[in-house]
DNA sequence: GTCTATAGTACGATAGAC
DNA sequence: GTCTATCGTACTATAGAC
């Protein structure tokens, strides 16, 4: 029941979209407690530091996160194509939980990256159970992270993106084809 | 004659150092200045605003750019190996221009973004020439990026990442070979 | 639980001496 | 060309009324 327009969960949702949107330097207390509709004094009665802000974030990140991970464990086309597939920005709460922190890595707080440390060796375990070699699953992640990058760092400029287009009119299935053709072929 | 140490590339060195190693809330003018030996007056003598502080760094930026192209352009083992090869950090003047500008994306300046977007338009272009494929040109940009976003955002703890290991014992020839596999055979 | 008012600090930039 | 001193602003965070 963390569901409900509490005015922390309004807070927590302001600080993402102005990261998403604006970048951190754009998220400033007074900008994010404006953005939900509270006063600074107010937002700082939820959170009392801007620090704690970040921990909600990815408190919340971490969250969505593990389900994904079962998700992932579990997807019939395999763990390889899930990631690629997922790492195309699709607006879900999971992208924009992960495209607001990204935004905040650069900054001083060490624990943003902990986090994406952390997300990235699960992938990367899930990834090289389905194709068994470290290379190869290592090229799918990058891959895939460029994929996120791209999108996190340069954006979507506005709601584009969304489709299945990446660039240049590659769709996501091509990359899906040239992922299939690196999984190690059984021999028959 | 650019290279002597003027105090002018002294400044510039230091604001890219700073941006490398501790992020861009850390390359404030007082300790740009001070990394430089300089005082602030004496630095704005030189950069009149910060903005014209990002404005020399990606001056500095499209001249390695340049320089790269057509080294690429030439490179024996075609375009799209020496992407790769050359997407791994190797503490080139280059490398420490592009990741030192990667950390100002986030930032308000639509400008770095502009940069990027062309350097990555040169990039694919010459990367298509080779592979002759879209899809395959892209996947193999995004692999790229994925490394040098990668460094440029978790970085080189203490000068480590510069060998020849990417992650988990993965070397970039192995990398390369995945490349190998993916370009379009002659017919024969 | 939410507000206003304000303290304290850090930053970018200017002015003028040397 | 480089320095010191200073102004203006924007931000985080606190204190206390309601």
């Amino acid at each position: 029941m963390t569901s409900q327009p509490s005015t922390r969960g309004r807070v927590l949702a302001a600080y993402q979209d102005l990261l998403i949107s604006d970048g951190p330097s754009a998220a400033t207390l007074d900008a994010v407690a404006a953005a939900a509709g509270v006063s600074k004094g107010g937002l700082l009665y939820h959170f009392k530091s801007k620090e704690a802000l970040v921990e909600g974030l990815l408190a919340q990140l971490r969250e969505y996160a593990e389900a994904d991970f079962a998700a992932m464990a579990q997807a019939p086309q395999g763990c390889a194509a899930y990631y690629v597939r997922t790492s195309v920005f699709g607006n879900t709460p999971f992208d924009r939980a992960i495209v607001a922190a990204h935004r905040l890595i650069q900054g001083d707080d060490d624990s943003v990256r902990q986090v994406f440390a952390g997300l990235h060796a699960r992938w990367y375990e899930l990834i090289l159970t389905d194709l068994k070699d470290a290379a190869t699953a290592h090229a799918v992640m990058l891959l895939g992270d460029g994929l996120y990058y791209n999108a996190a760092l340069f954006g979507f400029p506005t709601g584009v993106h969304f489709g299945k287009e990446t660039q240049d009119g590659v769709t996501v299935d091509a990359l899906l084809e040239i992922v299939e053709k690196l999984r190690p072929q059984a021999r028959s």
